[in-house]
RNA sequence: GGCCCUAUCGUCUAACGGUUAGGACACAUGCUUUUCAAGCAUGGAACCCGGGUUCGAUUCCCGGUAGGGUCACCA
């Protein structure tokens, strides 16, 4: 008898295949029908108290690029339990924002307009002896005694699986009896979460880690009233550059601010999404389609991230020039024609209009513009420039070179064809030769100048070739003439 | 302070026990058609500390430290 026989080797290698090759698919199938069956359903539960908050948009779009990668539904509701801080405008601005972002959902729902569903459960809590009411001195009006309701808490260990950071475990003892309503039709945030969730069929709970120490208390509600317990996933804040709390104070955070300052939505979305989470493909500039299909919880970061501002800008600057010019260039003459017109300045809407790539190269978000407009940086486009002779010549230049150099390329200039003035190339040809000969720096800077009495400018070429021939030779004209008197 | 979460360049991150620790932003230098901007090239820059486990730890475990969150009659 051979020990070895190829041939029985063979059989149970191939066995061995084809068992994996089952084992391996009916995992899968089984996978696929589970998530097909899940029906998942998740919720952006803002509470109209103020601006819509970029922690709000990032609390949305992490839900909503999960929502939709599994065919999933998204329920808007306006937790507006707190009568005293919400108001119908904040929650306008909230819904307002999240549009402009691209966000969107599929169910709307007010809390203060379904007390009859809280006032069901808090009933049902008291009648089972799972919640009482207690009769207290209020926290907010000393001497006051006040009706409160709060939960028989069974002070149990309460473990939940997290989505983003695994196994989390809580004594709730320490919780006590917290309240969970005011009067049977006055529910607290915790209660009112809890019955909409179950009540909605919310499937998956995607919050920021703010809410992790809630989840407990939840929980002992859900367990109280024997409402199923969704799956949780917490990810982490955003906090500003001295790693504290990003507020008011550190920063912009509201969404309409960014907004106002000309930030693209597809810009902050793509930055706010990436920076809590990152696209397995490492791609970080990503379509919200790209994002929907490369989202997974399992890549949600687990530590809190600084707002940079600086990546922001740099997301703006590559989706601004992503822009079709045509686009770009009807925002960038409104811009222009605000700012020129508040200073008096003649306005030309061709210049404007073929400035607009210029511009574009030069800024990562509108309000640049408007800063580099309102400080005459583009004046010269429209209006003669005011020079300052000293700076006509280029330091360790003489005056008499650079008065030959302008007289040099004023000629060159002139005796040119209206036809050369087109393309910035041909009017780059015409004096090229010369101040290349004569030093670039001696006979350019002087043009520049002249052309535009700024010390910052795009290059003498594309100034000839916007402002044209014979505004050219006529500024080129006025800088001899003031340095015929130095 | 109790409880919970987290820990890689200045910032955002990749790595899933063995890598010259990779990329992006920012920064520096150089190049391109003077200036500025953009673009391109190059460069400096990190595994919080201490114990284990292991042939071997940035990676796993424990402790410390630091940061964050939360302890409402707000959400």
């Amino acid at each position: 008898m051979n020990p070895y026989d190829p041939m029985r080797e063979w059989i149970i290698y191939v066995q061995y295949i084809y068992i994996t090759a089952i084992i391996t698919n009916f995992a899968d199938s089984f996978g696929v029908s589970l998530s097909r069956g899940m029906n998942i359903r998740v919720r952006f539960p803002p509470s109209p108290t103020g601006f819509c908050h970029v922690g709000t948009a990032r609390m949305a779009i992490l839900n909503y690029l999960f929502a939709k990668k599994h065919g999933g539904i998204i329920v808007f509701r306006s937790e507006d339990t707190d009568k005293e801080r919400s108001t119908k405008e904040f929650e306008a601005d909230i819904i307002d924002n999240l549009t402009w972002l691209g966000i969107s959902w599929d169910e709307f729902y007010r809390q203060s307009e379904r007390t009859e569903i809280y006032r069901a459960a808090i009933h049902t809590l008291i009648v089972q002896g799972k919640a009482y009411v207690s009769e207290e001195e209020s926290k907010k009006e000393a001497g006051v005694m006040v009706k409160i309701i709060r939960l028989k808490n069974p002070g149990t260990t309460i473990t939940f699986t997290d989505a983003i950071r695994g196994d989390i475990t809580f004594d709730t003892t320490e919780l006590g009896d917290f309240a969970i309503a005011r009067a049977e039709d006055d529910p607290l945030y915790h209660l009112a979460v809890v019955v909409d969730d179950a009540d909605m069929r919310i499937t998956h709970v995607i919050r920021g880690e703010d809410h992790i120490s809630n989840t407990p208390r939840q929980i002992l509600i859900q367990e109280a009233l024997g409402l199923p317990r969704p799956l949780y996933a917490h990810y982490p804040l955003h906090l500003a550059a001295d790693r504290s709390k990003l507020s008011k104070r550190k920063g912009d955070v509201a969404v309409r601010s960014y907004r106002e300052k000309g930030y693209l939505a597809p810009a902050l979305l793509n930055y706010l999404a990436t920076l809590g989470w990152t696209a397995p493909s490492g791609k970080e500039i990503l379509s919200l389609d790209e994002m929907i299909g490369e989202f997974e919880l399992a890549d949600v970061h687990k530590n809190g991230a600084v707002f940079d501002i600086e990546k922001l800008n740099w997301f703006n600057r590559h989706y601004l020039q992503a822009l079709p010019l045509r686009d770009f260039a009807l925002e960038s003459d409104k811009i222009l024609q605000t700012s020129l017109h508040a200073r008096g300045v003649a306005w030309n809407e061709r210049i404007a209009t073929s400035l607009a790539p210029l511009i574009r190269e030069r800024i990562a978000v509108w309000e640049e513009l408007r800063t580099f407009a309102d400080a005459g940086e583009f004046d010269f486009f429209f209006a003669e420039p005011k020079l300052e002779p000293t700076y006509i010549a280029q330091k360790k230049v003489s005056t008499e070179d650079t008065v030959r150099h302008l007289q040099s390329v004023k000629k060159l200039l002139s005796d040119a064809p209206e036809g050369a003035y087109n393309d910035t190339e041909n009017i780059k040809a015409l004096v090229w030769e010369y101040a290349s000969r004569e030093g670039r720096g001696a006979v350019l800077w002087p043009l520049r100048y002249a052309l535009t009495g700024q010390e910052r400018s795009p290059d003498p070429f594309e100034v000839i070739h916007l402002i044209g021939k014979e505004a050219s030779l006529r500024r080129i004209g006025t800088a001899l003439a003031l340095l015929s008197h130095i």
